[in-house]
RNA sequence: GGCCCGGUGGUCAAGCGGUUAAGACACCGCCCUUUCACGGCGGUAUCACGAGUUCGAUUCUCGUCCGGGUCACCA
């Protein structure tokens, strides 16, 4: 038995903002079409004219560029199945829906928006349709559309019994067909709907996994009686858990603006890497059989399997997704870090050179986000007034008095270094402490704290003098002395 | 409201009739240490509830409760 290849689409509208719910969709969609050697299609959905956004279609093209979903097929790569762009195609759905018409499995329907409307004014308990059009005679539709009267083309849905349905994720759904109305699927306007040209597509260009989130689990019956009326195979349905968000009073609801950056360009822009955005998602609705937690797509690839995928809606959580963030930042080389830290960097030293891999060593280590650099390094720019009540910690056994020994001694040391570089720097320091008998974090906590003037810093002092260069770093340790020595008098 | 789906610590989650109920994030403590971070070690905390089935239920069934989704000429 020659086993069938799987193809699985990624269908978004082109709304000009990529929903991380829709990222893990289509991620989903890869991951399902490369961990069994399938293609991966990208689809363009754009039937509804009145929502069209310009430039949307490219903000979809860069986003799957960027996090690394390479579609097989598509509107800019091509395919055998295309055109892969639903306006395209706009003259492909009509024919569909007259052979229904043609088969007494949909008819066409002239009521008007108002109509429509006062019917749901009413609230008749079944809130849809009323199948008004359904039984109309041959003459009338005949008649009704010489005239040119506007129409929309419905499916005849069962009135009674229930369709039932398997999904990979959820097992079998069964839906009364009470709660089906006629559904549409030509509009007014000639296009197709979502759902008919959804099917009409998805049978055409032979996708075999239909991936989505789980909002449309209840309409899915209704694709299923248009493969029907169609005679074609029904795709294995994956229906997957949403994406939830949390509010301050702890309340959970479909992620959206409320509860932070919900769009891929938006987290993008608050500083987190593609590659953790897609092993975060990855790992929000799935897991793998041995509960590895840092995936590259790669991985990803290998490991994925639906059956790993779990019907619970899960909460974003912008915690871990700091934590693989650092995660990512750690596990860079050091060039790459500078490399992509530069620009932030170049906010606190607009010009010269630094010892960069000194300041990547600082922050590499520290951070979950390029944008903490400017802030953390803040204190390079300029030295912030600070109370000499700094000077005074247990841990460091250090006081006002030998703060101010302690930085005594460590200036004419440093004076005489003929290099102004870590190591010496270093050295030199360690020798000191080891001369004067004392611990190295009594020599070194009021050098690090002169030299920074705040309490916390990335980085220790050596490191921070090298930084500042040796003036500005001499300029420093001598202000710290004269704040001192005023303290005491 | 009808229908559909879900419910393991604060969060992500493993589990698939017998476990001391994994692991990760977050939180707390200790160690390392030059502050912070990284790293290492440890800790607090979970099977929504009530009935069944069973020798035995987190696991199977039903009910309750709670949460979410869906009911368009939107996708």
């Amino acid at each position: 038995m020659e086993k069938k290849m799987v193809r699985t689409r990624f269908a978004p509208s082109p709304t000009g903002f990529m929903h991380v719910g829709n990222l893990r969709t289509a991620l989903y969609e890869y991951l399902i079409a490369r961990s069994q050697g399938g293609s991966f299609v990208l689809r363009i959905e754009d039937t509804d004219q009145e929502r069209l956004v310009k430039g949307a279609v490219d903000v979809i093209y860069n986003t799957l560029k960027l996090v690394g979903l390479k579609h097989d097929e598509g509107p800019d790569v091509g395919g055998e199945f295309g055109p892969y762009v639903q306006s395209q195609r706009k003259d492909l759905y009509l024919p569909y829906a007259e052979q229904l018409v043609k088969e007494g499995k949909a008819y066409y329907c002239f009521c008007t928006k108002e109509r429509l409307e006062s019917l749901h004014d009413k609230e008749s308990g079944l809130g849809g349709y009323d199948r008004h059009c359904r039984d109309l005679s041959p003459e009338t539709v005949k008649e009704l559309l010489d005239k040119g009267t506007p129409y929309v083309i419905r499916q005849k849905m069962p009135v009674e019994g229930s369709t039932t349905f398997h999904d990979a994720v959820y097992g079998d759904i069964t839906i009364e067909n009470t709660e089906l109305e006629d559904q549409i699927l030509i509009k007014s306007d000639g296009y197709p709907t979502y759902n008919f040209a959804n099917v009409i597509d998805d049978h055409l260009m032979q996708i075999t996994h239909v991936v989505r989130g789980c909002e449309y689990l209840t309409s899915t019956p209704k694709y299923n009686l248009l493969y029907q009326a169609f005679g074609w195979e029904i795709p294995t349905y994956v229906h997957l858990p949403l994406i939830m968000g949390k509010d301050d009073q702890g309340n959970v609801s479909k992620l959206s603006k409320r509860h932070g950056s919900t769009g891929f360009a938006d987290l993008m822009e608050e500083g987190y890497l593609p590659e953790t955005i897609v092993n975060y998602i990855a790992l929000l609705g799935w897991c793998p059989k041995d509960n590895q937690e840092l995936f590259t797509l790669e991985e990803l690839e290998k490991h994925f399997s639906i059956d790993g995928i779990s019907k619970a809606p899960s909460v974003f959580d912008y915690d871990k997704l700091n934590w693989f963030n650092g995660e990512y930042i750690r596990a860079m080389s050091q060039e790459t870090f500078i490399q992509k830290a530069m620009p932030f960097f170049r906010e606190v030293f607009p010009e010269g050179e630094k010892d960069w891999d000194v300041l990547a060593g600082i922050l590499q280590p520290r951070i979950t986000k390029f944008l903490q650099i400017p802030q953390l390094l803040d204190f390079f720019r300029e030295l912030p007034e600070y109370s000499t009540e700094l000077f005074v910690n247990k841990k460091s056994k250090t006081n006002l008095e030998n703060s101010l020994q302690m930085l005594e001694a460590a200036i004419p040391v440093l004076e005489q270094l003929p290099e102004w570089k870590l190591q010496p720097i270093h050295d030199s320091l360690m020798e000191l402490a080891q001369t004067l008998g004392v611990k190295n974090g009594t020599l070194l906590w009021p050098v690090r704290i002169a030299a920074a003037g705040v309490q916390v810093t990335p980085g220790g002092a050596m490191e921070i003098l090298t930084l500042l260069g040796r003036e500005e770093a001499l300029r420093r340790l001598r202000l710290g002395q004269e704040k001192l020595r005023s303290a005491e008098a």
